[in-house]
DNA sequence: GATGTTTCAGAATGAATGTTCTACAACGAG
DNA sequence: CTCGTTGTAGAACATTCATTCTGAAACATC
């Protein structure tokens, strides 16, 4: 009943995170959204309301893509201490394979730091993806596979400093070296906490 | 021979750092600058040729001020072990004292990732900082305060994991316990690696 | 085919930005 | 005092920004 869009709402959010990733929020222009991802201003408007709320949907979309494919890995069969394992590996590997790119969280911490809305977004990305290392950690213990003595919170708090640390660091040329020793004795924290 | 100037340089730059540190490079606008830091449109543009002249100063003296007060602690007289240990305890503190405001390096780091010049000097900084760690471990691994089967590089690049992860983590609410169950499991591993 | 509705494309708007220009003020030297 | 120099104060400028407005285009329905 009337004319078809020229847009398909996915792949515009998709876009969007991918401007917003790599220039920040203030550095990518409307024109520039409007340019790369085939969708027009007024629709622009229509669709989000305005920059920012396409910037909040763009966050939430990486926060909720990120931190799920954590999450899945997380809480996948098998050895839960395992898993945690796997995805510190992953991050590390992650950070070293695009040096200097990198994740949207992060800026967006820096960025958006007066931005209460923005701020809940992470904030509850950063707290799912805690809870996911908990969790683990949690099962962990109860499985016998760390020691006793080990407190999962602590742990798992620590995991979340030392990814976003990583994800600081990977933006400041020559860090390689740092992300590589930081992991490496992250996961030496984690063997001496095993239970053998 | 001519008109005295009406603003000290010194204050100037103080100024700069404070504004630049709490707000950013593009949420500081130069009209803001001119208010607060009491100098003149074209003072500014004559001392520092443009708002990222002053920025790059601003940025070399906020890290120049921050890191030689941590180097000085680290080379000072004593336990150069137990000056690591300062200096990690200090910097977690300062975190827990100012939630929120930041370190201008961990937004520099972030906010000016395509400028060279400015990444020059963050990256300086960090250097210096983690050469300042890496000596007082290497006296007090000759000392025999830590065991010798323990990396002092390894260490150094893990404690400026640790402190710039803290630094972004302080940016956002609620990462109160990140950052003390952060360090807290630093401190043990730093206590792990002593020489009893 | 005409009508109604939604999207599109781009011009128009108004505010804010960084920077430059202009006129005046305050000093030291001659 | 007068002149040359330098700093100040703020107007003026060009650009860019996010946003709104305008008119034509593309469909479904009648």
């Amino acid at each position: 009943m009337a004319r078809p869009r020229n847009f398909e709402e996915a792949e515009v959010l998709e876009g969007a995170v991918k401007l917003f990733r790599e220039q920040g929020y203030d550095n990518t222009s409307v024109p520039q959204l409007i340019e790369k991802l085939g969708i027009c201003r007024q629709s622009l408007y229509k669709e989000y309301g305005d920059k920012r709320g396409l910037y909040l949907r763009a966050l939430e979309r990486w926060g909720q893509r990120e931190i799920d494919s954590k999450l899945i890995l997380l809480a996948s069969e098998g050895s839960p201490f395992e898993n945690v394992l796997t995805v510190v590996r992953g991050w590390a590997a992650y950070a070293s394979q695009c040096p200097g790119g990198g994740c949207m969280t992060v800026t967006a911490i820096v960025e958006t730091r007066d931005d209460k809305e923005a701020s809940a977004i992470v904030e509850k990305q950063v707290d799912r993806f805690e809870r996911g290392f908990l969790e683990a950690l949690g099962k962990a213990k109860e499985l016998g596979e760390i020691k006793p003595k080990i407190r999962p919170e602590r742990l798992a708090r620590t995991l979340i400093s030392a990814c976003y640390g990583i994800g600081v660091l990977n933006r400041l040329e020559g860090s390689a070296p740092r992300i590589r020793d930081t992991v490496s004795l992250l996961l030496e924290v984690l063997h001496n906490a095993r239970q053998s």
